[in-house]
RNA sequence: CGGGGUAUAGCGUAGUCCGGUUAUCGCGCCACAUUUGGGAUGUGGAGGUCGUAAGUUCGAAUCUUACUACCCCGACCA
């Protein structure tokens, strides 16, 4: 394995190829533009769906299950979202296939083409609210706040493993409320819980913004979103959460009789996180060793790797093991004890740092003679020699450590990256350098195209946050009362 | 869909220009022995429709054509 990835990163395709497949994460499938998401993988994505949907139960929502199966017709309600979606989907045209005229392999069966063609969904706007204009009659009925985990298909022309995939897995929230006020609260809110994922759970911070009208969802009023910036100063949009306004309900004919007893359209918001976070979460902490993954998010946090040469070092190894273990897993630690015999300490080291486990301890007959054990750390490759006494809970806070000290690091990366640009010729110089470039923009969609012509770069999204400041486009000079970040994405 | 590239064992590859013995090498895998403090060593062994299909030829991994998949660049992309 070439030993440069973080520094030799023009495209990560090459970081996924070589340090996925090989942490055994996923795999190329066979189908254009899909993923095997293998079994040490997949427990990341349980861990992150497990924390999300406590989350969201604590504010609330419920999960429930909508078809895969979309009518074709309901894409065809709202003139916006079919725009955004119609060139991406996969249909269904057939319902069974027979032996080709030919003799040779299948072909769709001419007498079980499907009346209406069905798509396959690249996401579930539609069919739900379809759903909820049965479910919704009056004020009484609302606000429903439903989430779904499930899989979607974009037919993309380009994919790039976990960022962009033919298909992937999500979760999808749709809700319905009474008035506008509370579902853009909503969707805020949303945005804040991914915020809250992100930088808690995953180590990584993220920028609370709103996105340009260019770059809104597609059926949106308004979108909000969490942005991140990868190890190589590219952006990557990390969730959005949408106010949907009306437009659903007027689509979906969806309307409630209100406390004045008069027929409102309901309002709705949209928000979804995908297995494009295990991207994010990859592409932030990893490093030219494997993995990195933050302990909040690790399937495994300890392994303890024993080295012996007679059975009665192993015995006495055996029995701290045994105690750490009872010791870690009563502080909700995941532990492992790998006394495989089939492979040998070196061997395993690399292994798990490779995997991207925290923290390693080594049982070692030599130094358990002193009462000693060596503890490793993943996130600064750090051996520390310690005595076993209180070992437990100097793990637990070693863990405490490691998740801090990664979320500071790709802070602190994040802010050197990140810089106030003024001129259109220091503009062009500063893109090609990657980062957030903070600037003034005059707010028309004409300004934003040409710059992201020019340089490709475009606006990731105006934060929430930024101070008011005055100041001159930096490509129009027209006045502008904020900067927003420019950045070249994924 | 346009431009460029690639396809040989589980993985990485040599051979392709210039057709010719049993398709090369490394890693991994299996057996045995010796080995355990940063991916052990030796000996032996298994593993191949050379991406698919057709064509040229006495003979094709090698030449021709078509197709498919993947990678890079573009277009595209809440």
């Amino acid at each position: 394995m070439a030993k440069d990835f973080v520094t030799r990163q023009e495209n990560y395709s090459e970081w996924y190829n070589e340090l996925v497949v090989r942490a055994d994460l996923a795999e190329n499938s066979s189908v254009r533009g899909c993923m095997v998401i293998k079994p040490y993988g997949y427990a990341i994505w349980e861990k992150m769906q497990h924390t999300l949907d406590t989350m969201f139960k604590e504010t609330g929502h419920h999960n429930a299950y909508f078809p895969l199966f979309i009518p074709k017709s309901f894409f065809e309600k709202e003139a916006e979202h079919v725009e955004g979606f119609a060139k991406e989907c996969a249909v269904v045209t057939h319902h069974r296939l027979a032996k080709s005229p030919d003799g040779k392999g299948l072909v769709p069966d001419p007498d079980a083409r499907l009346e209406e063609e069905l798509i396959v969904r690249p996401t579930s706007e539609t069919i739900i609210w379809d759903t909820y204009r049965r479910w919704i009659k009056s004020y009484r009925d609302l606000p429903i706040l439903c989430n779904q985990w499930a899989n979607v298909v974009r037919w993309e022309m380009r994919t790039r493993m976990f960022l962009r995939t033919a298909e992937f897995l999500w979760q999808e929230g749709h809700t319905a409320h009474e008035t506008s006020e509370q579902a853009e609260d909503e969707s805020v809110k949303m945005m804040h819980v991914y915020a809250d994922f992100a930088e808690k759970y995953m180590a990584v911070p993220v920028v609370r913004g709103v996105k340009t009208a260019n770059e809104r969802f597609a059926g949106a009023v308004n979108t909000y979103c969490i942005e991140a910036m990868m190890q190589d100063g590219k952006a990557l949009q990390a969730g959005t959460s949408h106010f949907l306004g009306q437009n659903f309900a007027k689509a979906f004919d969806v309307k409630y009789l209100s406390r004045d007893n008069k027929l409102e359209y309901v309002w709705a918001s949209s928000w979804g996180v995908s297995t494009r976070l295990m991207g994010a979460l990859i592409m932030t902490h990893s490093d030219d060793n494997g993995l990195v993954l933050p302990p909040a998010l690790a399937p495994l946090q300890v392994v303890l790797v024993p080295i012996f040469k007679t059975d009665e070092e192993k015995q006495m190894i055996d029995a701290l093991a045994d105690q750490l273990m009872t010791d870690l897993k009563a502080k909700n630690i995941s532990i492992k004890y790998d006394d495989d015999a089939k492979t040998k300490p070196g061997w395993k080291f690399n292994e798990y740092e490779f995997k991207g486990v925290p923290v390693r301890v080594t049982l070692g007959a030599r130094d358990l003679k002193e009462g000693k054990v060596e503890v490793f750390r993943r996130d600064t490759c750090e051996k520390d020699l310690r005595s076993t006494e209180g070992l437990a809970e100097h793990i637990e806070k070693l863990l405490k450590d490691i998740q801090q000290n990664l979320f500071d690091k790709a802070v602190k990366l994040r802010a050197e990256k990140t810089r106030n640009v003024d001129t259109w010729e220091d503009f062009k110089k500063e893109i090609e350098k990657g980062g957030f470039l903070m600037c003034h923009w005059d707010g028309t969609t004409e300004t934003e195209l040409k710059i992201k012509e020019e340089t490709k770069a475009t606006i990731r999204c105006i934060p929430i946050d930024a101070p008011q400041e005055e100041g001159k486009c930096i490509y129009t000079g027209k006045p502008s009362h904020q900067r927003v970040i420019f950045a070249r994405n994924y």
